[in-house]
DNA sequence: GACATATATTTGCCTTGACAAATATACTTC
DNA sequence: GAAGTATATTTGTCAAGGCAAATATATGTC
């Protein structure tokens, strides 16, 4: 194999496996900031959080429809966040299967530094990107995803 | 919250999330192609059979380092590959520590299946892109990983 | 050469998330 | 309204990967 085909298939073969270099990257760099200023989640948990505090109450399916996270693996994330005392369930008014899952005032509260960390790493990732990039960053990536989830 | 701060805030928190969900689907592609092509191995096994063909026999160690894998998970990696016959553990022969990792003829097989899936899988990801855009795509990646590593 | 430190591999433990089964409730059709 | 189908939540099971400890061997210092 020569170095010019290397290099190519070197470049082509990364995609797959620089998303997940980078993504990597950003959850490690999140769960640090929030440890760093004493907050103790999970990006996971992390996300679901900042669902709640933006599109307001829901039911823990459509949480988990939210983040693309497993029904199951939702129940036990609720179950910790609960435990800690950031958001509650309640009863759904129109559907008696389903849960509404609501915050806390400690949650809410919560919410306040979450959103300075979640701007701090952001900045921080896309720091050498201008804006035009990062518009386009993001173009490209929904276009892959796309791509892949319209299969024809 | 009105709706150009919600517009402009999902747009901006989408980047860790989105980074996650592109990943996820061209994971579950190449699986998908690999199963359809009667190949039983997972994206982890894919990489890791293809850093050994593309580059050649090497420690386990660097093999890990090679794919961002815990030494730990390689290792159980490498018992599964080995026992499915693609691979096998020689003895380094400058470090007795270490293994000497090669492709059995099997797995050199098994390689011209493989690449061929890779190139399907990549080329319908992008398949929305042009070479342009393609290129772009991965310089801005690799330019947001560097700032995440680089933290200064 | 003895000793301290660093690295390679393996193993055990733990958490996470996917998948499937169970249960409860909603919806649709007849 | 009875029956069949779809959805919400929970729980059990499993595989994957991160981290730490154990062991073996290298490497650098005196």
């Amino acid at each position: 194999m020569n170095p010019d085909s290397l290099a190519f298939s070197t470049r082509k073969e990364s995609l797959g496996v620089l998303l997940g270099l980078v993504r990597t990257e950003i959850v490690r760099a999140m769960e640090a900031e929030l440890a760093a200023n004493g907050v103790d989640l999970r990006f996971t948990q992390f996300l679901i959080l900042k669902r709640l505090a933006r599109l307001g109450p829901m039911s823990a399916s459509e949480l988990a429809r939210s983040v693309e996270l497993d029904g199951g693996a939702m129940t036990r994330q609720l179950d910790q966040l609960e435990h800690k005392g950031y958001l509650r369930r309640c009863p759904h008014e129109q559907d008696r299967r389903a849960l509404r899952i609501e915050l806390t005032a400690a949650g809410d509260a919560l919410w306040q530094q979450l959103t300075d960390c979640n701007d701090r790493v952001l900045a921080a990732a896309q720091r050498s990107l201008d804006s035009t990039e990062q518009a386009q960053l993001h173009d490209y990536l929904e276009r892959v995803l796309h791509a892949l989830r319209d299969k024809n």
